[in-house]
DNA sequence: CTTGACCTTGCACCATGGTGCAAGCGTTAT
DNA sequence: ATAACGCTTGCACCATGGTGCAAGGTCAAG
């Protein structure tokens, strides 16, 4: 249970626990680039230190913060390239604050929307139309719902993870 | 551009159009079963009325709510019921704002977390190290992030959409 | 030496929400 | 009648973030 000191080698599994991912995730990553491959053991097998236990905790710690792994990959290699300013890191946060904010105003909408419908489902007693149907099947009222402020109807594209 | 009537009956390409949606997705809803099929015509074509552009409405509708397809056909049956209680849909719908709750709690603890990693960016100048990228390598400080306040570290299953 | 735990690789599969394309019909306009 | 368009079906593919499994090599304990 001893925490590796930086002298420590694992193997990809012990690395897989030390971090607390599943295994095939860490293949995965490796897949994708974005734990640097290590040289191999004359044995076949790869050896990763603390650091790379440390990149798997950036990973998590970037996924949380609601970054994609596609931009975590991009984080990464500005943080390789050690003389890349740092406005440029800061330029995609704040673009990431910037959606995240777009994310919330529609999720707070939406809920908004919803709660309403309970709340006139609730004090409707229970006749035999259910507001919360109806309003789905088009006489929305006055819920203000509309659309997701951003992007226009239809969602052409992706999006929509 | 006159609005169809009851009375007029369109093909699938039609109602793509009308309802405003792809139309691949069209035939992809008829497969996941959310549009009920309907009888095909001698010449193998189908016909679909005004309903189904409602419906393709409260499919959009119910998205934009926040609702995946899998809970829009759970939704559709419920409305299918006709003798299904309202406190059905209203149970989904509360279990719906409580999701969305915590969702847009996540989002604003990964926001605040983010922007104060920008504003200490934005004030230190321009350093040779950048706290963006150094939060994420491991010296979080006290922005408060820790984990989503929902679902134990390491999210074992699903979610995660 | 054998057994079992662990490692390696690669491929296939899961869910989600679609999109794209091709072959073969029907319909409509010229 | 013949082209051009629209409709049908079905299958394959896209991205995203993983998970599962099998065949085989390796290492350490008994």
């Amino acid at each position: 249970m001893n925490s590796p000191d930086s002298t420590t080698r694992l193997t990809r599994g012990q690395l897989a626990r030390e971090a607390g991912v599943n295994f095939a995730t860490v293949c995965y990553y490796e897949r994708r680039g974005l734990l640097q491959t290590t040289k191999q053991a004359p044995n076949g097998y790869h050896h990763y230190t603390v650091e790379a236990v440390q990149r798997l905790r950036f990973i998590k710690r970037a996924q949380e913060l609601g970054f994609s792994l596609k931009e975590v990959e991009a984080l990464m290699e500005l943080s390789e390239q050690t003389n890349a300013p740092c406005s440029e890191a800061r330029e995609r946060a704040e673009a990431k604050v910037i959606e995240m904010k777009r994310k919330i105003e529609d999720l707070q909408r939406m809920k908004q929307a919803v709660e309403q419908l309970v709340e006139r489902c609730r004090s409707q007693g229970n006749a035999n139309q259910c507001p919360i149907l109806d309003s789905l099947h088009g006489e929305m009222a006055g819920s203000g719902v509309g659309e997701p402020s951003s992007e226009g109807k239809s969602l052409p594209k992706g999006d929509r993870r």
